[in-house]
DNA sequence: GCAGTAACTTTCCATGTTGGAAAGTAAGTT
DNA sequence: AACTTACTTTCCAACATGGAAAGTTACTGC
């Protein structure tokens, strides 16, 4: 029986891991903008899924200010998966 | 821009919009079996989907004891398959 | 017809989540 | 050295969720 993964499934973090199984990497300022919430609450909710295991966050410092990117581990990916799976599980072909 | 209807979202109650969209009638003690929670907590999901104007509950006191049945109303079929849809815009096809 | 039980409903309470503001930190810029 | 950027953490307030227990209402049995 696959479950729902609670970690993934708030709003604003299944948000960031479709973004980050679509697109590998992403950096903080532009996932702030593409949902619209404030850096503490970005900065906890990534907070949470480097927790599980989900992300891993990598400061840069190339030139200019340090940027912080954002991608999702292995387990991160298969969780996210399994996740879209019990989704499915659920409602139904999506 | 399709959003999550946050009353459908939660789990437990996304499982009773599900199955109620697919079975269009069930009970009270079928759901709360399926969904293995307490009496309290099915009846308070029941009421905040009522409240939102989601579905219906009709008492039936056919004979032998009264069972409680649920069905969505045309407005929570249509939520329901908006927070679909907004489910398949975020994750990508489920 | 009165006790007992089934089927919820409501109240109480404890815990957890979510979010913003504000304060804090670290590093780059001028 | 002062300022700014890019977060991070702390502090709160508000709301969500869940079970237990108590309360209702309506059958069922005797």
């Amino acid at each position: 029986m696959l479950e729902l993964d609670s970690v993934i499934h708030a709003p604003n973090r299944l948000k960031i891991c479709a973004m980050l199984s679509a697109i590998s990497e992403l950096d903080f300022q532009l996932l702030k903008a593409e949902l619209d919430v404030s850096d503490s609450v970005l900065s906890k909710h990534i907070k949470a899924l480097e927790s599980a295991g989900y992300l891993i966050a990598e400061k840069r410092k190339t030139s200019g200010r340090p940027t912080t990117w954002l991608k999702l581990t292995a387990a991160g990916r298969k969780a996210f998966n399994e996740h879209v799976a019990a989704l499915k599980s659920i409602v139904g072909e999506l």
